[in-house]
Order: structure tokens, then C-alpha cells, then sequence
DNA sequence: AATGAATGAGGTTTCATTCAT
DNA sequence: GATGAATGAAACCTCATTCAT
């Protein structure tokens, strides 16, 4: 027992998760989580009441590991410096997740539960830059928090579609991003 | 006969638009579109090969319908006149889009045509407005212009989601993205 | 008008006697009979009532035309040259039909009209073997009329099935057909 | 389990055999098959890929059988018994089973495997009696091997079709068909 | 007579979930 | 707790046939 949970449970967790980050949640069979995680059809039902609540925990898990990363990266610094640590965690983290990355998009629809999380967690994330913000004395810091991350996210997108995205353009992507937030486009034009 | 396709086509479009944007690929029927076309289920086939065409015709309409309406947004303004025209076009039609959220994120996957067709669409999308930057003289275009498409897509998700987001929320959203765009959120500090 | 029925008609008889013969008849669809034919789907249904009517329709004049032929074949011949040239023409006739295969085994079945007409076909083909038969003094005249006639029905099977069956091999099966029926096979031992 | 299969494949087997047997392979319908083997739908997706599939297991079974039986009958016998046994064994066969005409004629076309066993399996029949006549002395043994079982063939065909041929009948047909084969019709003209 | 758009019944197959062992 | 055989609901899609034009 690692948890507790026991061994079957995680293993369970990280089948769905590769399983699910790779086809999506309706093309994801059971049976090949099962397979995958190296139990029987049956025990996913022991762990999980439902394929819906597994596509649940395997994305709550993932959020929360997410949120506690970002926590770290944005205190104890200036604004320039904390949005610069922001970018480069959240580009960073999905690129690692590449292979995951229909665990972002074929989501089951239909079901409150998974709707509710997932509007938790954007706003949880909202909430933590837009306090940083706030507290670096941004206006309408909610605004600008949105279209901080909306800017990462567009960018992440490029990194999970475009195979010949490095771990070198991330960091530049990063820069580039924090850069612009704090500065506007116009600071390039001659 | 109204046009090139006649009108059960239109009408099956229609009803595909409605049922797959509030329910999304997976948990729409064909039976419950052709319902709502008026038509018997054998009709959707005459006129679309599969379910997963259907669904590629109905984002394909949407799709071009809206690059051609962003076309004109853009021409013949300067740089912060064009980007809040954009702005305000992009927000404002997801804002009419609402009962269609489902449209944009329950796609069907291991759709090769679909996926060639979406990644052609936001190419074609940031590339209109990478030449905008570029004639502008901004640099590194297309990283704007993907950064600025990002924060707007932000933006649309908080006016697919929240009931109480209104029109004239709209406008003002659209004049701050495009105001931080160009001068940064460094502009509101003290 | 070339008769009774018209262009069209026989247009349409050829088509399916062309499908139905590649396909059998449960693979083959009108609409593709109707196109082979030149006509709309539901000009197939002006002439014939049904495809099981249009299959028995085939089925029928092709059983026609092969019973005026085999009777010319066994009058006015002694017994040994009357096989000879029923063998021959048995096995030339399909052997002329090697591309309509199927017409001759995937038919369908629940269907009594075809069904009878088929054991009259056969019924009438033994019983004009029978008559040779029995009117030159053999014994048992049916049952060697079966006989003779089920050793050509398996001849005719290497025809359909082997590429390298070709006419010549057609008369030289014929000839040793004939010669065991009328002797045995024992002739042929040491 | 009283095999290595279960008993739940035998019962589908079975109920396959009778239903395909009774209308042919396009006129069946697997529910039918599943309710009369005592399973659910589903259940005969377990042990069959597909309908053809399970068409195909049920053709091998029965002709692997035959050909195992004929086996027997053919060794340790002088030429005119083993034919006579032989005959006796085809015919007697196809009486037993009387009640599954359609296994034999309504089989899918398109399906290569099918085909491909098929004639396999008369190739493999009349290897078996070619091997035999050729051990008799007989000339030209592939060609009088087909002859024979061609002619046994059609009176299979008497004893499908004909509800008043009883299995006395059988018997006789049997001897006359073996007497035919060794000594030619002539034997019976005065 | 000829057309072909429209129909809708019906069958194969999948797969989440259950439950006896 | 663990299993996996069994279930059966549900949906896509086909295609013979009809009928208004």
C-alpha cells in the first residue's frame, strides 16, 4: 500500500490518464484502462463508480497537481519576475503533457460534476494571478489575469500541435509573453 | 430550391448546427437532427456521407463564414482602430453564439479531415492577423498575433459560461484587450 | 421498340443479369442495376414489381435459352453422339458464363415463386435427358438422367472456379464425361 | 465447461447451425441465433469477431466432420466397396441433415476466407477419392473422382428437395450410383 | 412513361456495467 | 478484494420501395 488507496487505484489513475490524454474520453474503452493498468474490467468498477467519475479524478488529479506547481511561482517575487516564472511553468507543464493532450479537449459533456471542477479550476487559477496582480497594484487585475493565461494557452496549443516546438522555444515563448503583457506591443514598433 | 444544395440540405445544417453546438459530436443523434430538419433519418444521407461530415460541414459553414466577416474588420483602419474592430467582432460572435458552445470543444477526434480542416482554419485566422501586425510594423507578427487571439479566446470562454455576461460587457472587454495589446498592463499601474 | 416490352425493359434484364451475376443477389443493389441499365431506380419498378421479381425474371430467361438450346442438342443423334453434344453444350454454355457466377448460386431464398421455377427448370432438364434416355432403351432412365447431369454440374464447377480452364479442356471434359457414362469407369483400369 | 471452448460456444454453434442451415446466411439474424442458443446478443460477439465469422466456424465444423467420416470409408476396401460406402456415406450425410439446406447454398460471397475454405474442402474431398481411384488403377483418376462425387451431388440434391425420399431409397440410390460409376450405362441396355 | 428525392424499418455491432464465483 | 463472462440498450447506416412531379 503506497496510499491510501492501495497500488490498484494508482495504477488504475495512470492508465486513465495516459489512455484518456490519448484518444479523448469517447473513444477511451474500459477495458483498455483496465488492460493498461493491469486488473480486470471489474476492479475499475471497485475503485470507480463510473467511467465519467474515473475521466473526473484523473483530471482532478492533474489540476491539483498543476495549481500547487503555480502556488510556488508566483510569490515571494516582483511582478515582471512572477509572470515570467507563470509562463514558463504553465508552457513548461503542458509541454510535458504532449502526449496527453485530449485530456484538455474530448472531454464528456453532460456532466455537471466535471463542468463544475473544471469552472473551479479555471477560476481557482483566474483567482491566483489575479491576486498577484492586485497586490502589485494591476487594475482590473480579473481582466488581465484572463488575458495573461488566454496568451498561454493559445500558446500551449502551438507547442501540443507543432512537433517541431522545443523545450528551447518554450523559454522563449515564455519571455516573449511576459514581455508583451507588462509592455504592450507597441514597445517593438520603431 | 433555394440554392445550389436545395433546402432539405439547408434545413439539416441548421438542425446539425443547433444539436451537435448544444450537445456536442458524441452525444448528438443523428435521429434527433434529422428531427429537428424536419426530415426522415435516411435523408441525412443523402445529402452527408456520416454523422462525422455532417459535423465537418457544419463547422466548415461556420468557420469560413467567420474569417470572411473578420476580413473586413481588419483593412483599412490603423493598428489600434483594426485590433479593436477585431476584438469586438471575435467576442461579439461567440456572443451570438452562446446555445453553441458545443461546436467548439465536443469535436469528434481521429477525424483526420476535421483536424486538417480546424488546424487550416486557425492558421488561416492568425495569419490575417499576422499581415495586419506585420504591414503595422510590429515584430515577431505572429507571436502577437497569436498572443492577442489567445487573450480574446479567453474572453469568449467567460461569455460562453457566464449567463450574466451582457452585451454591452462585450464592448468593454474588447476595448481593454485591445488597449493592453498595445501598451502593456504597465499603462495602469501608479 | 425491339418488343413486346420495349428497349428499356431488356436494358434493364441485361444490367441485372450482369450485377446479379458478379454480385448474387443479396449484394447486389437496384441502384446499381438501374445505372448499369441507364435508368432511374424507379423505372426498374415499372417493369418488374421487385428485385426478387427481376432476379426470377433473369434467372428465368436464362433457363429458357439454355432448354431450347440442350433440345436441339439431343434430337435426331444415337445415344453416345446425343451425350457427346448435350455434354458439350452443358459445359460450352457455362463456360460462355464464367463472369456470372453468382446467378447461379447466391439466389434468394424464401422465395417460393423462384424456388419453383427453379425445380421446374430442373425437372424439365432431367426429364428431356430422361426421355433421350429411356426412348433408346436404358434402364432407370431418371435416375441415370441425374447421374449424367450431376457429373456436368461438377465440371461445370472447375469451369467457373480454375483461370486456366480453357475451351479446349471444355471438349475433352466433355468427351471423357460421355465415354463414362456409357462405359464405366472399369474400361479404363488395366 | 465441458470444453476447452465452454459450453456457451457450442450452444451458439449449435443455434447458428440450425438457423443458417434453415434461411441461409443473409436471412438470418444473429438475435435469432442468440435467442435460440439461450444468450444475449452480446454474447455471441464474445466467441465470434462477426456474423460471417460465425458462418464460416459453422461451415468448417460440419465439413471437417464429413471429411473425417469419409476418411474411413475408403480404406481397406477393394474399389467397388469403397465406392458403394463412400456413396452410401454422402448421401446418408445429407439426409441426416435434411433440415439445413441453406448451409450449402446460401453462403455470403465477399468474404475471401469463406471462399478460400470452401474449396479447400472439395479440393481435400476429391484429393481423398482421386488418391483412391489412382491406388485402383484407375486413369485419369482426378477427372473420375469429380464425375463421382458430381453425380452424388445431384441426388443429394433429390433427397433435399424431395420430402417423399425416405432413407430406403437412400440405399438404392447409393448401389446404383456405384454401379453406374464401375460399369457404364450400357451394362443396363438390353 | 420516367424520374429520383424521400422514406423508415431493421440489423449488426459496441461497450459500459453487473454479479456470481 | 478481484475477476471476466455475460448482458442488452442504443445508434449508425443501408437500401428496397414509393410517389409527386
Amino acid at each position: 500500500m503506497s496510499g491510501i488507496h492501495g497500488d490498484k487505484y494508482e495504477a488504475i489513475l495512470d492508465a486513465a490518464y495516459t489512455v484518456f490524454g490519448a484518444k479523448g474520453f469517447y473513444e477511451s474503452k474500459i477495458s483498455e484502462i483496465a488492460e493498461d493498468a493491469g486488473v480486470a474490467k471489474g476492479t475499475v468498477y471497485l475503485y470507480f463508480k463510473s467511467k465519467e467519475q474515473l475521466f473526473t479524478a484523473v483530471t482532478r488529479r492533474d489540476c491539483e497537481q498543476y495549481l500547487a506547481e503555480m502556488q510556488g511561482a508566483l510569490v515571494q517575487h516582483n511582478l515582471a519576475e512572477g509572470l515570467l516564472r507563470m509562463a514558463n511553468l504553465h508552457l513548461h507543464y503542458y509541454y510535458k503533457r504532449k502526449q496527453h493532450t485530449q485530456l484538455f479537449f474530448m472531454t464528456p459533456n453532460n456532466n455537471p460534476d466535471l463542468i463544475e471542477f473544471m469552472r473551479g479550476f479555471i477560476r481557482d487559477y483566474t483567482d491566483m494571478v489575479t491576486n498577484k496582480l492586485a497586490s502589485e497594484g494591476v487594475q482590473q487585475p480579473e481582466f488581465h489575469a484572463k488575458a495573461f493565461i488566454g496568451m498561454l494557452e493559445r500558446m500551449k496549443m502551438d507547442i501540443l500541435w507543432n512537433q517541431d516546438f522545443h523545450e528551447c522555444d518554450v523559454d522563449q515563448t515564455a519571455e516573449w509573453a511576459a514581455h508583451l503583457f507588462m509592455h504592450g506591443c507597441k514597445a517593438r514598433v520603431q
